[in-house]
DNA sequence: TATGAATGAGTCTTCATTCAT
DNA sequence: CATGAATGAAGACTCATTCAT
């Protein structure tokens, strides 16, 4: 019974992060949720109280199952070129499973929704602070040690991070991430270097 | 004539730009911008074909003023550190006014409209063309001219600049812009000591 | 299930048949039909996909049902006198029940909608075809056969049906068809005697 | 001034019988009928009370012309078969500058509107009364004068122009109308050949 | 629990009509 | 008289949510 509880709601919040990813926030209706799923609209109101509570669930769900992928593929890192090498590959992950589409479209729609915005607030948090965690750890072992503002840089990565996953939504193409990558790569060897 | 149709055009072009600022692109029906700018809904569809029209003459408007208003602000300056000065009271500007707010609304509702799409992904371009622009001109006097990747970094710069404002809408206080702003000005003073 | 699907459907054609026929067209809005049918307007748009694709229906619906009561009344009839009488309870039948005034209100508004056309085209070229068969068999046993253009008498039929139909909302009372039922009556029996 | 103002009316008259006859009744809006007449939507407002106001002057206005110019062409005549081709040439008119279809249009609309049907009520009235005035003074020097109910002809008449119209609306060709003009000629050719 | 039919509130949009200029 | 901007009352349609089965 329980299983098949936590299964159920898993598959709502599968679907509505699919949806998400796909139409955006606009167009993920309750019943376009139920299509992507393959199950009754009704459902839903069964495993969340409403459609902001799914959401709320949702930014917490695919927050957490990426933030374990990513906590696995860069613990232990010492090589700023290879954290961006995995970086990207994660990065091709969310996108090919619509995590961050997903995410990116909550984080906008908290501008109309107290309760969600509550929610994406601290998945947000999380986040920035993996990112703070991670960006100590390479400047750390660098010359620029107490001279660069990580606290500010790790905000600075979440909000480009976002703000880029919402400007792919205007081109077809994903160009601008890749060549960003590059770029990124290339300063991460330099400072491989300064070891 | 004339002249009162393009007041009025403007009425409700402002009245949409407040209104994506205050309530969010969810919220920001043709009722609630008639209530912002205290007129009847109908006349909305007097001077746009629709909301969608709406939409994207609200980003070309909202986008040219500011645009002008920017490059007048930075246009001459050498000092980077001034630079970052003049950037902070524009964008305290562009927050009270709600410009980059509405902007930042209708980037991410584009991903549900591609009519309102094509229209903010000019304005983005030529956003982008001016921080590109910006960022060129002061690395061309520093050692680093020619290492820096400065295309990649001024669409990291707009997608930070959208992505941080959409962030902003989670919490009551602007404080991580400012903390951003003190970084970059101690960044910028740096790089003005390098000449 | 299906029945229950299926009933619901009747339910809303029958109103919008009801509707049409006492409202005429241009007060037939989807209001109306669900005050008729007493349901919530929104039930039709679970039902239909709007209120086009429901007047298509209607069409259908209403001329099915009322061509099997035509087939059947008019079938192996000889004599003429006898078939008019047996058309005349039909027409009685037909105005009682709203049909023929929902169809000539929908062949009406059929002019300002190219989806409702295309089925009304089919419906009354199957009204027509019926009047065809109808007229060829009773001109067949007289001495104009062959001389009788059949096919367009039958469009004539269909025309005038409709057209009379369409000025009996001019008056309160329906004595011009009664007349005519009169006068067919009297050419009948000729043709009978000429046997 | 008089003649101004009665030229004024004359081309709203004129636009709207135009409009009525391309877009339909559904669609034939204040501003639908302004931009067909290149004028304001306001004036229609100086010159007539309101739409219905407007609806019910036209069926009078284009009523009126085309029953002169019926009387005109029809007077004096005394083969039936040139009749017919008279009528052929007239019709012929009607279709090319939108009468028929109109006044069918306006016919059909009233039965949504009471106020205008007592207006078209008058002017079908007309219309079956010279219909009946011209069938009575061809059948007159037949052998079946007496025996032909000339009062239901005239209205079958009536009935089967407005029926036929309404249905020419479904499809592209009009054919029907020529197939039964072709058949009234042979009959009437008949007809003549009584005498 | 799941289904899917039904509801009612709310959205966009149109349009007859008015009225200041 | 004419213009064209503005209004307010609908109308079509959508969708979150409920509920009988």
């Amino acid at each position: 019974m329980r299983v098949a509880r936590v299964e159920a709601r898993e598959r709502i919040l599968r679907a509505a992060t699919k949806t998400l990813a796909e139409l955006g926030f606009a167009r993920t209706t309750a019943r376009a949720i139920a299509d992507t799923g393959g199950f009754a609209p009704g459902v839903i109101y069964y495993h969340f109280a409403d459609l902001d509570d799914l959401f709320a669930a949702t930014v917490e769900f695919t927050s957490q199952a990426r933030l374990a992928r990513y906590r696995a593929e860069t613990d232990g890192l010492t090589s700023a070129a290879e954290l961006i090498t995995r970086l990207r590959a994660l990065f091709a992950e969310d996108r090919a499973e619509g995590h961050v589409a997903a995410v990116q479209e909550l984080v906008a729609a908290a501008a109309s929704s107290p309760r969600l915005a509550e929610q994406v607030r601290a998945a947000v948090e999380i986040w920035r602070s993996f990112a703070e965690t991670l960006i100590g750890r390479f400047v750390a072992s660098t010359p620029f040690a107490g001279l660069v503002p990580v606290s500010e840089l790790a905000t600075a990565a979440v909000a480009g991070y976002l703000g880029l996953e919402m400007l792919s939504h205007l081109h077809a193409d994903p160009t601008p991430h890749e060549a960003l990558f590059d770029a990124a790569h290339n300063f991460a060897a330099i400072l491989d270097s300064l070891h």
